[in-house]
RNA sequence: AGGGGCAUAGUUCAAAGGUAGAACAGUGGUCUCCAAAACCAUCGAUGUGGGUUCGAUUCCUACUGCCCCUG
């Protein structure tokens, strides 16, 4: 067994990760990874929850604050930037623990995902074929991919443009079918020696957290952070907006919402999102669901990660 | 206390003397370059007791609860 190793700690939003992962990080002398499609963002502190210098206690990150919120983020360049982080910390003999709620990514850089097969992102293709779908409809777009690909267009349901798109565009760049691909690359298996873990707790804890933590948000000043970002030219029309809390208290300063709805919207969009993320790991082979109900403590829990870690022979 | 109004899903609102609809919430799922995105599916209700009627959730009535007005 020589594969590198690597621990994944995910988990859905206000799960704790964060915290638990820097006990974890000083016990076992690792640096951590972020898979945070927000954090990555610099300026994006409070509606990121983004951990702060102090929390992190000395122990070194990855991928946080590490673009303008002008710049736009995909899984592509995660993967490029996730892998020189992680080349750095074994070159330093150190374990590398990736910690974030972002599954996708941490799902393509775990199977080492191959998404450079074409030429990636098309966006005058893009833009043509969004308009396609807005002038004639979804229906007639998901036509166009039933003529060039059948196979993908049975598997995308035809309301879903955004597949719909990729999929016409990764036949037009690569002449195969992004149905075929998927299939080859599920058959993937990781080149590290790794475990999983996805931290969970109840949902109705979890739901209460999402609602206090957006609360504590506001409290800490996410009109005014999100105020500083607009003042330096950024919309919706940026990637970096899109994220929960950004976007919603955007529209509030267009006076298109008030801060009540929100407030609101934010909340429930979370619990959403935390939703999502559970059944995201639920599907994902190879987790190991650590539910914080079961454990009295963090302590706990520590113990039985670093045990399972040292079975693995990912820890010595 | 007197007068009036309302009572339908967790919430907001429809409809109808003959199988009660929707939105949002909730739940399950899809996902391989916008993923904090996009999309799909699904659970769920006529306040309580009488009466009229072949049939009431709808009409009548009492009760209960809530709201408004007057004092």
């Amino acid at each position: 067994m020589n594969k590198e190793p690597l621990v994944i700690i995910s988990g859905p939003t206000a799960s704790g990760k964060s915290d638990l992962s820097i006990k974890l990080a000083k016990l076992i002398d690792g640096e951590i990874i972020s898979a945070d499609s927000m954090q990555v963002y610099k300026g994006m502190d409070i509606g990121s929850a983004k951990i702060t210098e102090d929390e992190m206690c000395g122990v070194k990150h990855y991928l946080i604050d590490v673009l303008d919120p002008k710049d736009d983020f995909n899984i592509y360049y995660f993967k490029e930037e996730a892998k020189k982080a992680f080349d750095e910390i074994r070159s330093k003999g150190k374990i590398p623990i990736i910690v974030g709620g972002t599954g996708f990514y941490i799902q393509g850089f775990l199977y080492d995902i191959d998404f450079c097969e074409s030429e990636g992102e098309n966006l005058p293709l893009r833009d043509e074929l969004t308009k396609i779908s807005k002038e004639k409809g979804s229906k007639a777009l998901h036509d166009m991919l039933k003529e060039l690909d059948p196979k993908a267009a049975e598997a995308i349901h035809e309301n879903n443009v955004k597949r719909v798109i990729r999929a016409i565009e990764f036949y037009k760049e690569t002449g195969k079918s992004i149905t075929d691909h998927n299939e080859e690359m599920r058959k993937r298996s990781s080149p590290y020696n790794f475990a999983y873990f996805c931290l969970t707790r109840n949902r109705k804890d979890l739901y209460e957290r999402i609602d206090r933590r957006v609360d504590k948000m506001i409290e800490e000043g996410l009109v005014e952070e999100v105020k500083r970002l607009k003042e330096t030219g950024l919309s919706k029309y940026n990637h970096s907006m899109l994220g929960l809390g950004y976007k919603e208290i955007l529209d509030h300063l267009d006076k298109k919402i008030s801060l009540e709805e929100a407030i609101y919207i934010i909340k429930r969009d979370t619990r959403h999102f935390a939703k999502k993320q559970l059944t995201w790991s639920r599907r994902e082979k190879d987790v190991i669901t650590v539910d914080r109900d079961d454990f009295q403590s963090d302590g706990d829990i520590l113990s039985f990660i670093t045990g399972i870690l040292k079975e693995k022979e990912i820890i010595g």
